[in-house]
RNA sequence: GGGCGGUUAGCUCAGUUGGUAGAGCGCCACGUUUACACCGUGGAUGUCGGGAGUUCGAGCCUCUCACCGCCCACCA
């Protein structure tokens, strides 16, 4: 016998273990011979954290395609795993070593700070795998894949190797967005450009030599606003701190007013005067005449456009900061970014004498940070009068300093500004990779749902960029690049390799290395000759291979050809660029086939207010609290039902509580059905049932059946949930059960046994149905009521439902025949509470002159009806009688005679609305039946279709006006 | 600057080929019944953001305006 209420904490635990037990979800567990596979990777968690809301709804998701297909019987494989991810968890260990008031990982050293995030790794991994576990995701644990195992690594290594061979990433001296709290490298897509407060600059550039030129502005009428001598450049900037490393002036060739001196050279206005160094006035097409003073200092080395200005224009650029922060010792967040530093000069067109000569950074500013330096520049030309100028509300002169927004270059995960360096890195060339996996899209081999998708997809692919692979960080896949003595680059899977293609190399070529290799090996050993690349690759690197890696490649293994191409991948859209698309590149250079033919795009989690959850708002919701408090289904439920394509998901508590009762609820129909003894009946046939009530039960769940399918086929999951919730509550408890009840009660016979095997198969129906979505409470019902030893399967195993329209077809007879009671029911009642009768108060039903086949369906119901409408007496009369309140239920007319019960006013009121209302809608139709064009030129259904629905409504304005009639008569 | 999405009941949102609006929560009233108060029964509530157009007919298609989000982008 069950409880009164489900308790999701004592179940959960223990159903899960049992599907462990049974190896339920094994790849393939479960599956009909000769089953068709069918695959989903996991997006494999960050070993940083723990569960979140965004992987519930994710993980809910992917769990209910997976447990449905493997109810029809698929081969399915769900295959979990983890990710190392770089940067998010060396930061974890970081900070746990300051927290902690040990050493920092530069003290402890390579070796042993690896080790010591293997070790958070561990505990990480176990910990959000089993939250997974918690939430009931029935992935194929025993194929669980980390990115940094031994396996994944072997493909990470063969697929670097192969993309160097084949040009496809190379190793550059590039202009790279430098993060200095990490002090690393990181890609675009871990750049996210805020707007902030910032100030702009105005400086003048003495000309060299102390020239001068007349300087002229015109409006745009062509009329002189200003005629001056000026021996300066004027310019613009929000980063002075950069000046140092400006390479040149430049403006755009049409702009008439630098006429006289492009070509001419300027000072840099910083630093001692004897040191000043002499940049060139040139032209380009990037400066805008209109912005600023139409003069744009050259930065090569801190400034993407500058960077490409320099390269058209052959200026060097000067890089004027350290990759390292040194010891500051101050110990703010922000203070650690890179510090201005020694000359280091990046430029192919200077000169070694040149470099040399040029003192970039003078002595008191070396060491500064970016923002100090800052500071001291602009104080130290504005105190040498190289400001310009203007005059303020007092009349006095002062710099001119201009408030505005400026776009800036924050760390996605440093949150610091993340600062331009040209610096050595290792690339892959995504554009040649992209073409194919635009090409995939575009044809339709893989889809996204929703499709709007695919336009942010193509509008990345089509400006993608050069991908920085590498990381000047410690935990990660080490890139196989070895380098020689004059720096030549041997790639290869190992060291050994590397040092053959290395020896061949040096002995094959004469030169001064020849020799130096000759005697190392000799006298040395192969161990001295070359030196490994220190950085690691960018995570989503390894990420990128996921869908073929986890499946053993690059060994040929049956997994692989069994499973790939996969499915579904679902993932949320702020990742189509970081993984979705770069798996489409790695899947389609590696194995040739797209990794999978749908990517569903999942909403994004918000709390109830639409706010994005954080840490710093106190908002964030821990799915573990809400299963704790609620249980795993009512969470997922939840998750499904707010899963509508295309938005947010807004997450209230609320909602999770209501679908814990909806839990409930089904716990109570099933305590109910196993009360009156409804048990499974060997070879039950639910096309052969007689009753109109139980062939009407059998069509509607057969329609949920095709619904909820149906719904999950087109990803649709907040229909499919809401399709089995209305079953379940609105059909099977609120009405089935109900007008069941005086059968169940009755005497015994074949109509009672007949309703009893009826409510236990529906019962194991919406069981199956619900299983996707409320794994835990359906699978403790399928194995605890009804000779639940008897079960061939666990519910997880059990067949999902045929969609088919042959049941729903048998019944459409019967479900004419029970709407037509229901509505009876609910007219009745809703007359008794706007009348004020007593809830308590049993009344008479008259049918009023009703025909054959009502007679028959009253008949049949007349129990249940009397008990669900409170009625005492049942008869029939042909006029409704004196003082009797009318109730008209589809052609037919029923009588209550309240005669003294009534309130006369409260039942005019009630007629007269339900008259207006009715008056409203004939008006509609018959103006829509004289429109000449809507006869002529809607289809013949719809216009069929109207005039019934007039004829109908006619009917019901004489019964209404009779009653109306009547009324009046009484009073 | 470019692109995408949104604006429907008090709140959160559905509404799939155009046939005059739905759910959950909340609210109000009443609670008799061999499951369930995490319950039952009934009820109230919308010029579907504004305007124009196409159409016999528009929440849905087109244009436009307003407001709100998000993404991408180099204006010093």
């Amino acid at each position: 016998m069950l409880d009164k209420t489900y308790a999701p904490d004592e179940v959960e635990g223990r159903i899960y273990a049992d599907w462990e037990k049974a190896g339920a979800f094994a790849a393939g567990a479960g599956a009909q011979a000769g089953a068709r596979p069918y695959a989903i990777v996991i997006p494999p968690p960050n070993v940083t954290g723990s569960l979140h809301m965004g992987h519930a709804l994710n993980n809910t998701l992917q769990d209910i395609l997976v447990r449905w297909k493997r109810m029809q019987g698929f081969d399915v494989l769900w295959q979990p795993g983890t990710d190392h991810a770089g940067i998010a968890t060396q930061m974890v260990v970081e900070r746990e070593l300051a927290e902690e008031g040990n050493v920092d990982r530069r003290t402890m050293g390579r070796e042993a700070f690896i080790e010591r995030v293997w070790q958070q790794k561990e505990k990480s991994e176990a910990s959000i795998l089993g939250q997974l576990k918690r939430l009931g995701a029935s992935c194929d644990w025993s194929r669980t894949r980390f990115t940094m195992d031994e396996g994944l690594s072997a493909a990470v290594l063969k697929v670097f190797v192969e993309l160097y061979r084949a040009g496809l990433i190379y190793r550059g001296k590039r202009l790279v967005n430098w993060d200095p709290q990490f002090e690393t490298a990181i890609s675009d897509l871990e750049v996210e450009n805020v707007e902030v407060d910032g100030h702009m600059w105005h400086f003048k550039y003495p000309l060299a030599g102390g020239e001068t030129y007349e300087y002229v502005e015109k409006d745009d009428d062509g009329n002189v606003t200003l005629r001056e001598t000026r021996d300066y450049i004027s310019i613009a900037t929000t980063r002075p701190e950069t000046m140092l490393g400006d390479g040149a002036v430049a403006v755009h060739p049409s702009d008439e007013r630098y006429k006289p001196i492009v070509g001419k050279l300027c000072e840099i206005p910083v630093g001692p005067k004897q040191h000043r160094r002499l940049i060139p006035i040139i032209t380009d097409p990037y400066p805008d005449p209109d912005f600023g003073s139409g003069a744009v200092k050259i930065t090569g080395a801190h400034d993407f456009n500058d960077y490409a200005v320099a390269k058209r224009g052959g200026i060097p650029c000067y890089r004027l900061m350290d990759t390292r922060a040194g010891m500051r010792g101050d110990g703010a967040p922000y203070a650690q970014a890179a510090a201005l530093a020694q000359t280091i000069v990046e430029g192919a067109q200077m000169s070694e004498a040149e470099i040399d000569a040029i003192n970039l950074v003078p002595d008191e500013y070396r060491g500064l940070d970016r923002f100090e330096a800052r500071e001291r520049v602009v104080a130290d030309i504005t105190a040498e009068g190289l400001a310009v100028t203007t005059t303020d509300e007092e009349g006095n002169e002062v710099a001119l300093v201009e408030a505005r927004p400026i776009m800036q270059p924050f760390g996605d995960r440093s949150h610091v500004v993340i600062e331009p360096m040209l610096t050595d890195q290792w690339f892959v060339d995504a554009e040649a990779l992209a073409k194919p996996a635009m090409e995939a899209v575009r044809d339709g081999r893989t889809k996204f749902v929703p499709a709007a998708w695919d336009k942010t997809y193509f509008n990345w692919m089509e400006n993608i960029e050069p991908w920085c692979i590498s990381r000047q960080l410690w935990w990660g896949h080490r890139i196989p690049a070895w380098y020689g003595p004059d720096d030549e680059i041997f790639v290869a899977e190992d060291e050994e390799g590397a040092l053959d293609a290395a020896i061949q190399h040096y002995l094959a070529h004469e030169g001064p290395w020849k020799a130096w290799v000759e005697e190392r090996l000799e006298n040395y050993g192969p161990g001295d000759i070359l030196t490994r690349d220190e950085d690691v690759l960018d995570t989503w690197f390894s990420s990128a291979l996921w869908p073929f890696s986890t499946l053993g490649w690059p060994e040929g293994t049956a997994e692989l050809t069994r499973y790939y191409k996969t499915d579904v991948l679902s993932t949320a859209h702020d990742i189509i660029f970081f993984w979705v698309a770069r798996m489409m590149m790695m899947g389609l250079h590696f194995m040739d086939e797209v990794p999978f033919h749908t990517v569903y795009i999942h909403a994004l989690v918000r709390d109830e207010k639409g706010q994005k959850m954080s840490k710093s708002k106190g908002n964030v919701i821990d799915p573990l609290d809400l299963i704790d408090r609620f249980g795993a289904d009512a969470l997922r439920f939840t998750m499904a039902a707010l899963a509508a394509q295309g938005r947010d998901v807004k997450i209230a508590e609320s909602r999770v509580q209501g679908y814990r009762n909806f839990a409930t609820k089904l716990w109570n129909a099933c305590r109910f059905a196993e009360m009156n003894h409804c048990a499974r009946v060997d070879g039950f046939d639910p096309s052969l049932v007689n009753l109109p009530l139980n062939r009407w039960i059998i069509g509607e769940a057969a329609t949920t059946a095709a619904q909820v399918t149906e719904a999950l086929e087109a990803y649709r999951f907040n229909d499919a949930a809401s399709a089995i919730y209305r079953f379940i509550w609105n059909t099977y408890c609120d009405w089935f059960l109900e007008l069941a009840k005086p059968v169940l009660n009755g005497p015994d016979g074949a109509g009672k046994d007949e309703t009893r095997a009826t409510a236990a198969h529906v019962r194991d129906e919406m069981l199956i149905l619900l299983h996707p979505f409320m794994p835990f409470i359906s699978e403790e019902l399928w194995g605890r009521v009804d000779n639940a030893a008897a079960r061939e399967t666990m519910l997880v195993h059990a067949v999902w439902p045929e969609p088919g329209g042959v049941l729903t077809e048998l019944a459409s007879e019967a479900k004419t025949e029970i709407d037509w009671v229901i509505e009876l029911i609910s007219t009745i009642r809703s007359v008794r509470t706007e009348l004020n009768v007593p809830a308590g108060a049993k009344i008479d039903l008259v049918a009023v002159s009703a025909d054959e086949a009502s007679r028959h369906r009253l008949d049949r119901a007349e129990e249940a009806v009397m008990r669900l409408a409170r009625i005492e007496t049942v008869t029939h009369a042909n006029a409704v009688p004196e003082g009797a309140v009318q109730a008209v239920v589809g052609t037919d007319t029923f009588a209550l005679p309240l005669a003294g019960v009534v309130d006369v006013a409260a039942e005019r009121a009630r007629l007269g609305k339900e008259s207006d209302k009715l008056e409203k809608e004939i008006g509609g139709l018959e103006r829509k039946l004289a429109n000449e064009g809507f006869l002529s030129k809607a289809p013949e259904a719809v216009v069929e279709e109207q005039r019934e629905r007039l004829v109908e409504a006619q009917a019901m304005r004489a019964r209404l006006s009779d009653a109306i009639e009547r009324l009046s008569a009484l009073s």
